[in-house]
DNA sequence: ATTGTGACGTTGC
DNA sequence: TGCAACGCCACAA
């Protein structure tokens, strides 16, 4: 497994509840900003990895669940985003910047 | 080594 | 304001 790949779950299993983040925000914190698509390709390998990766955080920069297809059910993604407080309506998060999550701002202090 | 693709992002029309 | 096309990097075949 590519460090990439771990450090991509490495940092979506670091996003608190509640929040959320973008693939291109990950992909700018592992230095690779214009590997955003990679960050969710990553994710596609994400149900592989343990422990679990909640892939449900992430979200495009739109904060519009784009990935929930790759959850096994459409309605996943946006269940447990619900669970966690977020309001998700037809797949757009609401407020999404109040829940964004900046990794480089969060952890970048290192 | 070359080609194709991808859960994105940005720019242009 | 909405949709289309291009670019971009990393990984798989």
């Amino acid at each position: 497994m590519s460090d990439f790949y771990n450090k991509v779950y490495e940092v979506v299993r670091l996003i608190p509840a509640g929040k959320v983040t973008s693939y291109g925000a990950i992909a700018t914190y592992l230095g690779t900003a214009q590997s955003s698509r990679m960050v969710g390709w990553a994710m596609n390998n994400a149900g592989s990895q343990f422990p679990y990766v909640p892939a449900h955080r992430v979200v495009n920069r739109n904060g519009l669940l784009t990935g929930k297809h790759h959850f096994g059910a459409p309605t996943i993604m946006q269940e447990l985003l619900e669970a966690e407080g977020i309001q998700v309506i037809d797949d757009q998060i609401i407020d999404f910047e109040k829940h964004f999550w900046n990794p480089m701002t969060e952890l970048d202090m290192e």
